[in-house]
DNA sequence: TCAATATGGTAAAAGCATTTACCTACATTG
DNA sequence: CAATGTAGGTAAATGCTTTTACCATATTGA
């Protein structure tokens, strides 16, 4: 029976009105232009021949297509990746939008492409996402086109979204010194070299000076920093290996990621000791990872889906140009545990932790 | 200077022809029909003014858009669905099409919309994904939308693509016993009880099945079957710590997925067994974690990526109705100890496992 | 020389929804 | 009575590409 698709005409010609009628009735916000047995007449002809308009049609007249594109290097390759997407993808469903993903591989050619295609569907606005490069060279679009960049900037595009780096590093360390811990504190994986990796340096560079200057606005000092190139296990557990051995006087541990911390579980356990209860240790990502270990890993989480959500609330408004920091959320297991919490060192802790909570609840808006 | 977009018209007009001559000429297959010098300033005036035809528009006339619905349950919710996503997106890309991306959560009325956003946009064809729910009802189409279902089957939807199961069970015991364990084997995690959870109960059902026949093909026995519900790094460790209890003459450990031997893992390390020495271990998923776990754990990955090439394949093609099977990597790592592996059933397994995977690599074109 | 057939092209319709400009019939106002 | 409004509606243009049907002109064959 639904052999061809309703068009706009047969709802009309059912209705028994023209085809401009029928337009207005459906789009137009002033419902009063026609009488309200039109209005019935044509709502009827819609809902018994089951018609939706075709997009193509729509965005050929109006130039909206209710289509964004949504451009990574990799979403899939890398592990988190999918958080930026599935944020991405509620947010535009929320807005009745829909979304057409491509992905690059980072290669420019295919990234011209990518643009090309997206542009042949009339898309109305472009998210670049990415995992890899931070400052992100892209072709030249129609000055018209919105653009937001994801987990990147660039020099072209003023609006981006990013993790709030510095702000997580900053929790990282108020959580071991909420929790009493106040010297003994040992940094693993932090990498001050000049690196060509330009994604990882910045993100690096905002972490450890949040790391570090949250240590110093609490009075405090590390007892060292081990630091390490590749962020793998191995060397989680070469590194803190090491440490135990050398410097019995650790206590705690702040790990650049959670596949650092990972390697450092397994040299604590190696040692005896018990992570949690006779050393503490907070990373970073809230990888997978982190909920699998004994006990469950202490991490402040890379809040993918929130940003997804904001790119996308921040391409279909008028938002002005800008970086948009998200709040990195404070993912509390079992790692870390509590000494004395009624120092004062400890109570200011808390304090700017919570302060730092409750401005991020007040700041981004996403559920 | 690129303030507005070059149409078909424009290119007619730079190059001194009418649209259809330019249409024709762009499109046509026979070249002849043209004089050479009309094809050259077509060309000329497409590179000159970066013309790219207008999707929207073509699709109303020709009813293909050159892109294709891509709907799933959960994308990002399961750690490896973006193996799906990423296997379709790149057989999109070679193909030319570009894909619309939706994601359902598993809510019928969500999966309805889902569905007439991607019709409204005239897709070429849906794929639909799913992690969860293996018999998928859906909203009824109309008859020439070309479907395949992804990791799923449907009653109204003949085509599927779904990882073969038991060909994956039969590899996992050839694995061991190649290596020499043919006794002592226990598996982990198999559940026979009736299960509400269809998708599980399907894929079990094949991969146990596998496993028992291949036992069997190979004049071998199982030592023992531990069942358990949920496949979590938990009840690996108990029912492993608990079996080690039990059975002191336990070599191999066969668990139904990655978490359960993570788990396994922990409780063969805790009763100073070395995996990979003392005990053999394999498994199924090849979870990120099975690169992490040390030794590295040796197990029977999920095809997805190719999965998701196959029914962009089929999507494309004109397929007929049917099961597709795709062939289960496996992916060697360092858990499985070798022993006696001249003796006669060794070399009967080593072969059937070869024979198995010569069969995919002829079967399934996907690179 | 007439008819047939290439050769090289074009006008116009179709596909679908939106929107501008206009139209009719009636009522109101001065 | 003429002028003005207004309520309710429509014809036709527009956005862009593809495709059908048709047109000249020149060449060839008989």
């Amino acid at each position: 029976m639904a052999s061809k698709r309703a068009t706009l005409a047969d709802v009309a010609r059912l209705a028994g009105t023209s085809p401009t009628t029928a337009s207005l009735i459906l789009n137009g916000k002033p419902d009063t232009r026609f009488s309200a047995d039109a209005h019935r007449r044509v709502h009827d002809a819609v809902a018994q021949l089951g018609y939706r308009p075709n997009m193509g049609a729509r965005a050929l007249r109006t130039d909206r297509s209710l289509t964004i594109g949504f451009i990574s290097d990799v979403v899939a390759t890398t592990r988190f990746a999918s958080g930026l997407i599935r944020g991405a993808l509620e947010e535009a469903e929320k807005a009745g939008h829909v979304m057409l993903v491509l992905e690059t591989g980072g290669d420019p050619a295919r990234q011209d492409e990518a643009v090309g295609a997206v542009l042949d569907r009339q898309v109305d606005g472009i998210v670049f996402a990415t995992m890899r490069a931070r400052e992100l060279v892209m072709p030249s679009l129609p000055e018209s086109t919105r653009v937001v960049m994801l987990n990147a900037t660039s020099p072209q595009f003023g609006l981006s979204v990013l993790p709030d780096e510095e702000s997580g590093g900053r929790s990282a360390v108020d959580l071991l010194a909420a929790a009493g811990h106040t010297e003994g504190i040992a940094l693993i994986g932090q990498n001050d070299e000049v690196e060509d990796d330009l994604f990882r340096s910045a993100t690096v560079a905002r972490r450890v000076h949040g790391l570090r200057s949250e240590v110093k606005a609490l009075g405090l000092s590390l007892l060292t920093e081990e630091s390490c190139w590749e962020w793998e296990p191995e060397n989680g557990y070469r590194l803190t290996a090491e440490l135990l051995d050398r410097r019995p006087d650790v206590t705690s541990l702040l790990c650049m990621n959670d596949r650092l911390a990972f390697g450092a579980y397994q040299a604590c356990q190696e040692r005896g000791l018990t992570v949690g209860r006779d050393i503490s240790i907070v990373s970073f990502d809230n990888d997978e990872l982190a909920a699998y270990l004994r006990p469950g890993l202490t991490t402040i989480g890379l809040p993918h889906e929130a940003m997804g959500h904001q790119a996308v609330q921040l391409l279909l408004s008028e938002a002005a140009p800008g970086e948009r920091l998200i709040e990195m959320p404070v993912v509390e297991r079992s790692s870390i545990s509590v000494g004395d919490t009624e120092s004062s060192t400890a109570l200011l802790a808390r304090e700017r932790l919570d302060a730092r909570r409750k401005h991020a609840r007040d700041t981004i808006p996403t559920p």
